[in-house]
RNA sequence: CGGGGUGUAGCGUAGCCCGGUUAUCGCGCCACGUUUGGGACGUGGAGGCCGCAGGUUCGAAUCCUGCCACCCCGACCA
C-alpha cells in the first residue's frame, strides 16, 4: 500500500511510484520507461477519451487508424521533421527469431528487412503519403482525421505518465485547401484542449504560442495549453500545430481548385496523451492520494456500508440499493462495494486513495435515523445528511467538487504566477519561489538560450492573451511588446 | 552517452566492510477463530537459483572479475 505521500514532492517520480501502485494506476513495466496501466488508470484515460472524442467529432472529425511500422524512406522526406525526431527511434531491423542453440533465441540473421521499419513516434509522415492518395480535388476537402493510438519515442530518460517510452494519445491530421481555413482549425483545436482541461480535468491552462526552438519539428506555428503543477513546474498539456504546406510539399499532396489551378494543400496536426494523467495526478493530489474531478471520475460515488454480520448487511444494503439507483437515475456513476472481505475503515483509504469524490457510509445508526454519512474528497470533510435528500445533495456536490477543484488550482496558479521587470528579480523568483513568470523577451532564439543556459527556465508560451504593453527585454535590455510565460518545466 | 547509486519472497528491507548454524524483520498472501462507524487482533502456515555468469575458498548473499537490469543527476523530449 502506498506509503505517506509528500505534498508538493520536488521528486514526481517518487511520488508516483508510491501513489500509482497504490492506486491502481500504473507501474513500471520493466520494458525501459514503458508503463502498464492497471484497469482503474485506464478507466480514466478511458474517461478522457471519450470526452476528447466527442468533441472531436462535434467538431467534424473522423477517426481512423494507420500503421505502427513506417518504412525508413518515409522520414527523409521533411527535413525538419526528420532532425526533431531521429534520434528516438525504435528501429525495426529483422522480421523472425531462431533457436540459439542454447536453449534460448535469437535473431536470425537471414531474416534482415530489405528497408527498416520505423516505429512510429508520431504519424505525419504515413499520414501525408496516404492523403497524397486521398486528395485529388477542393471537394475532397478539408480532411479531418483523428488517430488514437500508441507511439514510441526512445528517450533518454523517462518518468512515468510524463515522458515514458510507449505512450497512448490522439493525433489529428487535418487537410486544408486555405491557409486561413488551416490556421482557424488549429486555434479550434487548441481552444478545445484548454476546455477539456478547464471543463473536465479542472486544471486551468494557459494558451499561447510556442517559440521557435520550442515548436515542433516541421510546423510553422505551434499552439499549446501549458499547466502548472503543484512543485511549481510547468507541464506542456497538449498541442496543436500549423503546418503550412511543409508536408504537402514533402509529400506532394496537391489539390485542383475551383478555379482549376493546382494547389498544395494546408496541413495541422495536434495531439494530447497519457501525459494528461501524470497533469490530473500533479493537479489535484495530496497526501492522501489521487483527487479525481467528477468530470472525469469512473466511479463519482462510491457507497461503503457498515454493518455486523448477515442481519445488519441486509438492512443496510436494502437502503445502499436504493439511494445507488436514485443516483444512477440521476445519472451519477456510483458504486456500492458489499465485498465482505475488508472492512469499511480500509475502503475508505482505498477509495481516498483512488480519488472518489464522494464516499457514502451507510450503518444500522443510519438506517435507523434515516441519515447517510457523506464524505468530500476534494476537502476530506463528513456530514451526516438525510437519506430522503441525499441524491439532490450528491447531484449538486458533483458540480460543486468539480468547480471546487478547478478554483483551487486556478488560486494556486495565480499565487504561483509571477510578473518579473529584472533579470535579477526573474532569477531570485526562480530560485525561491518557481512557478510561472512573465517577462519581457526580445523574441530572438539567442536570448532565449542564454535565459535557459543560466536558468534553466524556458519560454513556456507566448501567451495568446497577453496585454500588450511596451517593455525591454529582462536580459538584453531590447524593446518588447509583451511579456512572455517562463518556467521550468517537466 | 557522462557522473552517482541500487539489485536479497509480491512490496519495503537487515545482513555485506570483517566469509562460517536452517538468510532478518515489517507489510502483503493462505487457514482458523474473534472482529466490522477510519487501514482490526490472535494463533498457525506458504512463499527465496541473495540480478546473471565465472573465479578465490574446506565453505560465498558477503571477497574478486565480467555482464545485465533498474533508479537518480546532466545532455534530449509530449
Amino acid at each position: 500500500m502506498a506509503k505517506k505521500l509528500t505534498k508538493r514532492s520536488e521528486d514526481y517520480s517518487k511520488w508516483y511510484n508510491e501513489l500509482v501502485i497504490g492506486a491502481d494506476l500504473a507501474e513500471n513495466s520493466g520494458v525501459r520507461g514503458c508503463m502498464v496501466i492497471k484497469p482503474y488508470g485506464f478507466s480514466i484515460w478511458e474517461k478522457m477519451q471519450a470526452e476528447l472524442d466527442r468533441m472531436f467529432k462535434e467538431t467534424g472529425h473522423q477517426n481512423a487508424y494507420f500503421p505502427l511500422f513506417i518504412p525508413k524512406s518515409y522520414f527523409s522526406k521533411e527535413a525538419s521533421h526528420v532532425d526533431g525526431f531521429a534520434k528516438e527511434c525504435a528501429v525495426v531491423t529483422h522480421y523472425r527469431l531462431k533457436d540459439d542453440g542454447k536453449g534460448g533465441v535469437m535473431v536470425d540473421p537471414d531474416a534482415k528487412l530489405e528497408e527498416e521499419l520505423i516505429v512510429r513516434p508520431t504519424s505525419e509522415t504515413i499520414i501525408w503519403d496516404t492523403y497524397r492518395k486521398w486528395i485529388q480535388s477542393y471537394r475532397d476537402l478539408p480532411l479531418l482525421i483523428n488517430q488514437w493510438a500508441n507511439v514510441v519515442r526512445w528517450e533518454m530518460r523517462t518518468r512515468l505518465f510524463l515522458r515514458t517510452t510507449e505512450f497512448l494519445w490522439q493525433e489529428g491530421h487535418t487537410a486544408h485547401a486555405t491557409k486561413e481555413e488551416a490556421v482557424a482549425e488549429t486555434e479550434q483545436m487548441v481552444n478545445i484542449y484548454a476546455e477539456f482541461a478547464e471543463n473536465f480535468m479542472a486544471m486551468p491552462v494557459i494558451k499561447g504560442l510556442k517559440s521557435e526552438s520550442e515548436r515542433f519539428a516541421g510546423a510553422l506555428e505551434t499552439y499549446c495549453i501549458e499547466a502548472l503543477m503543484q512543485d511549481g513546474k510547468a507541464l506542456q498539456a497538449g498541442t496543436s500545430h500549423f503546418l503550412g504546406q511543409n508536408f504537402a510539399k514533402a509529400f506532394d499532396v496537391k489539390f485542383t481548385s475551383k478555379e482549376g489551378k493546382q494547389d498544395y494543400v494546408w496541413a495541422t496536426s495536434w495531439g494530447v496523451s497519457t501525459r494528461l494523467m501524470g497533469a490530473l495526478i500533479m493537479t489535484h493530489s495530496d497526501d492522501n492520494g489521487l483527487v479525481l474531478p467528477p468530470n472525469l471520475a469512473p466511479d463519482q460515488v462510491v457507497i461503503v456500508p457498515i454493518y455486523r454480520g448477515d442481519e445488519q448487511l441486509e438492512l443496510v444494503s436494502k437502503v445502499a440499493n436504493e439511494v445507488m439507483s436514485e443516483l444512477k437515475a440521476k445519472g451519477i456513476r456510483v458504486k456500492f462495494d458489499n465485498r465482505d472481505t475488508h472492512k469499511p475503515g480500509w475502503k475508505f483509504n482505498e477509495y481516498e486513495l483512488k480519488g472518489v469524490p464522494v464516499r457514502l457510509a451507510i450503518g444500522p445508526r443510519d438506517v435507523e435515523n434515516g441519515t447517510i454519512e457523506l464524505a468530500r474528497r476534494d476537502t476530506l470533510t463528513k456530514e451526516t445528511v438525510s437519506r430522503n435528500e441525499v441524491a439532490d445533495i450528491v447531484v449538486d456536490l458533483m458540480d460543486e467538487i468539480q468547480k471546487n477543484l478547478y478554483k483551487k488550482a486556478a488560486n494556486y496558479r495565480e499565487e504561483n504566477t509571477t510578473e518579473v521587470e529584472t533579470y535579477e528579480e526573474f532569477k531570485n523568483v526562480l530560485e525561491t519561489k518557481g512557478g510561472f513568470i512573465l517577462a519581457h523577451w526580445d523574441g530572438t532564439i539567442e536570448t532565449e538560450e542564454r535565459i535557459k543556459n543560466e536558468t534553466k527556465a524556458t519560454i513556456r508560451c507566448i501567451p495568446l492573451d497577453a496585454k500588450v504593453e511596451e517593455g525591454t527585454c529582462i536580459l538584453t535590455g531590447k524593446p518588447s511588446n509583451k511579456k512572455v510565460l517562463f518556467a521550468k518545466a517537466y
